[in-house]
Order: C-alpha cells, then structure tokens, then sequence
DNA sequence: CTGTTACATTAACGCCGTAAACTTTACGTT
DNA sequence: AACGTAAAGTTTACGGCGTTAATGTAACAG
C-alpha cells in the first residue's frame, strides 16, 4: 500500500508483525502461526516479513524471547510485599509460574517446548530477570534459616524442577489442566499448595504430629 | 504392486505403517513424520495410509500410545532385583524415566507434549502399566517406613512432577541435556542424585549433621 | 537528475494433509 | 467356473505452508 503521511517506520512494521506473531500463537498454538496469517494480519504480503526476519523460526525465536520478558514480570510481582527470605514469598513465585503457565497455555507450551524442538540459541535457562530473581530469593531464605543452607543454583533448580514439572504434567494431562485424585478435583494451584509440606519436609517418616501441626500452621 | 505368493495381511501393513512414523518420529520430531514419508518408507503411496487411519492425528496417537508401552518396560525393567519398599526402587524408578527420556529424545517430547498439544484422547495419565507399578512403589515404600505415610496418589503426583520436571527442563535447556552449574557440567541423572537429599529431608533448616552424614550412607 | 537503498509486491517451487475417483486384488456365493 | 462385492491401493487434485527469485517503487544522497 502506498503511504502518503507518517510512513511506518522500520520500528513499527517490526513490532506489528511480533504483535501479530505474538497473538496467533497465543491463541492457536505453533500452527496457527503461519507467515501468510501474519502478514495477512499485518497488511502485508507474506514474503515482506523476510525483510525483518530471516526466516520463520527467527521470527518465532524473537516472539518467545519476548515471552521469557512478559514471564519475568509475573515473577517480579510476585514478590512485591512479599518479605525477604520467607517461606511465603517462594511460594508466591511458584504460584505466579503456575499463574504464568495456565494463564498463557499456548504461549507457555512454546516458550519451553520450542526452544527445545530446535538446536539451542535462545539462553540456556532463562537468565537474567526471571531467575536471578528467584534465585536471590533463596539465597536470602537461606540466609534468614527458613530453609537449610546449600548450594542456591542447585536449590532453585530444585524448586524450579517441581513446579515446572506439575504445570508441563497437567498441561499435558488434560487442556484444563486438572487432575482428577481419589475423588477430588485439583487443579494447578491446588496441587502445588498440597505439595508445600512435601518440599520442606521432604519424604522422610516422621512423627505425625511434626507434619500434621507444624506445618499447617504456616501454610 | 502386485501381490502374489503370501499377500500381506492387513495387520503387517498397519504395523509397518506404525512402524515406520515411529521410526520417523523418533530420529526427526514431528516434523520428520509426514504421510508421504511414512508411505514411501513402507512403499505404498500416502493416500493408502488413510486405509488404516482417519488421518495424520489418529496416525499419530496410535504411535504414542505405543510408545506409552514401550516406555512402560522401561518402568518394569527397573524395579526388578530392587527389594519393595526399598527407597532403591523409587530411586531406580526415577533414573528409569530420565533414561528414557534422553534415549527417546523426540520420542519423549512427544508422548508429552503432543497429547497436550492437541485436544484430549489419550489417557488422562499414563494409567495402567508405568503408573500403577510407580504407585505400587510408593505405596510399598509406606509401610515398610521408607516414606512417611500420606495420600499415595499425591506423593506419586510429586514424585513424578519432580523427575518429569527435571527431564523437560533440561531437554528444554539444551539438547544434550545438562545444565551448566557452579563449574560443574551436569546431566539430568547427575542432577537427580543430588536431588534425592532435598526430596528426603526437604528443604527445611536442619543440623548439618544428620544432612551430611544420614544421608550420605544410604546414598 | 540520477543512482542506491529500503521496502514492498507477485509468481513460483516443492513440500504438506487430505478428498475424490478410479483400478486392482481377493474371496464368498451361486 | 463365473460373478459381485468389498478391501486395498493407485493417480490426480486442492488449498495451505515456508521460502526464493524477480520485480517494482518510494525515499533519499550526491
């Protein structure tokens, strides 16, 4: 199309095609997001699109790397008025990855399933923000005593491996991502919560009275 | 082609069929696996495929549910020679998943990712075979005192989150599977043996003692 | 005014899943 | 032995995909 005034900038076809990019896959999946759908929702024609990225899955790769950025800041609010090395404020990042997961089920499938489809170029865990951010936070429990002293990127791997691992299970389970257990109906949330007791105090037989009380007292 | 002496049954040409997109879809992803590449691999043409399946999707479902099976032996060969109750068995269970994960790389990421890619057909878990063995497990593990007691269901829910996490992450992380830590190299099983100290005695504040050197032994 | 560059276009190639129509094979019944 | 039918396989075709190539055009530098 001709442009008379205020000719798109470089900038601005960029962003719409990410934007367009962005909200097929969210809402379609990986197959929704063809390059024709795209510069069809653009306005333009499908090969224009090579002008700014070289090929699909550079393009694909630049709308997850903004996914991983979109994913941070669900963990960054999530500590706000959380204190400092309390048991609450890991178990609010928890909550907010799971939030995360369910709240953008297509986009999340994708964020770690496709830089795994595809040789690795996108960082190796999602550094930086999202991360660190968890990882300070168990350092600083660590520190205050509320959970023991060990390696930090041994322990947010840990914690990290658990909560990804209930959300890639029930999102692989059902489309609703619940689970059906012995009569009750738990969804994401509620497994994790129940899971809580299982990650402070691990398997190990105990007294019941330590488990039953102590514990329900702080969750 | 003509068929003279020994026509196949119907059933050699569906297993070859399955055979085949397994193959394909085992070295090459989904990607890999088309109707005309499985048809030329078992040396019919594409639309002889829908003779045997209603489409692509149903070709595929069949394929994993298969691979259900065959991820299900590992689940068995695993236990064997390692005594009920025992934490080795649980321990052995976990290992078994991670090595069928990383030898079925394409494989895996398909049996859990593509049945939740898609609408639900498959089984809502891999009940049956792997999974009630897992649970046996557990439930074993309980009353010989291993464990603590408490909802068996629930502990395999997070058992299996724990090990199905641990594998996604880093088949997500890189192809090769290990993840870069303090200097270390890991690999997913090296991380699973660190692991099982936190999954035992959980991350709460303890003496250093009983962290160190209980568990050390048994380890 | 001209040449270059950036950005868009259309046309085309070879894949893909799948539908339709047709041919061949095998077999049970007359 | 002949025939009818159903199963199994074929070729052809359609629309969609990612991507390349050739082409056009608007904006700007000299």
């Amino acid at each position: 199309m001709q442009r008379i005034a205020e000719p798109l900038r470089r900038t601005d076809t960029e962003t719409a095609i990410l934007e367009a990019a962005r909200d097929l896959l969210a809402d379609g999946g990986l197959d929704a997001l063809s390059m024709r759908a795209v510069a069809a929702r653009v306005g333009v024609s499908a090969t224009a699109i090579y002008n700014y990225f070289e090929n699909k899955r550079a393009l694909v790769e630049r709308v997850i790397s903004i996914g991983f950025e979109r994913f941070d800041d669900y963990l960054r609010e999530a500590v706000v008025d959380r204190p400092k090395g309390s048991r609450e404020r890991l178990r609010s990042l928890g909550e907010a990855y799971i939030r995360f997961a369910l709240e953008n089920r297509a986009y999340f499938r994708v964020l770690f399933a496709m830089h795994a489809d595809l040789p690795q170029e996108i960082e190796e865990l999602p550094e930086g923000g999202g991360y660190s951010l968890f990882r300070q936070s168990v350092v600083d429990a660590m520190e205050v005593g509320t959970i023991r002293q060990a390696d930090p990127d041994l322990v947010v791997l840990y914690l990290w491996t658990h909560v990804h691992g209930l959300v890639t299970l029930l999102l692989g389970c059902k489309p609703e991502a619940r689970c059906r257990h012995s009569g009750e109906d738990l969804n994401a949330h509620d497994l994790f919560a129940r899971f809580a007791e299982f990650v402070h105090f691990g398997l190990q037989a105990q007294e019941a009275s330590v488990v039953e009380t102590g514990f329900a007292a702080t969750s």
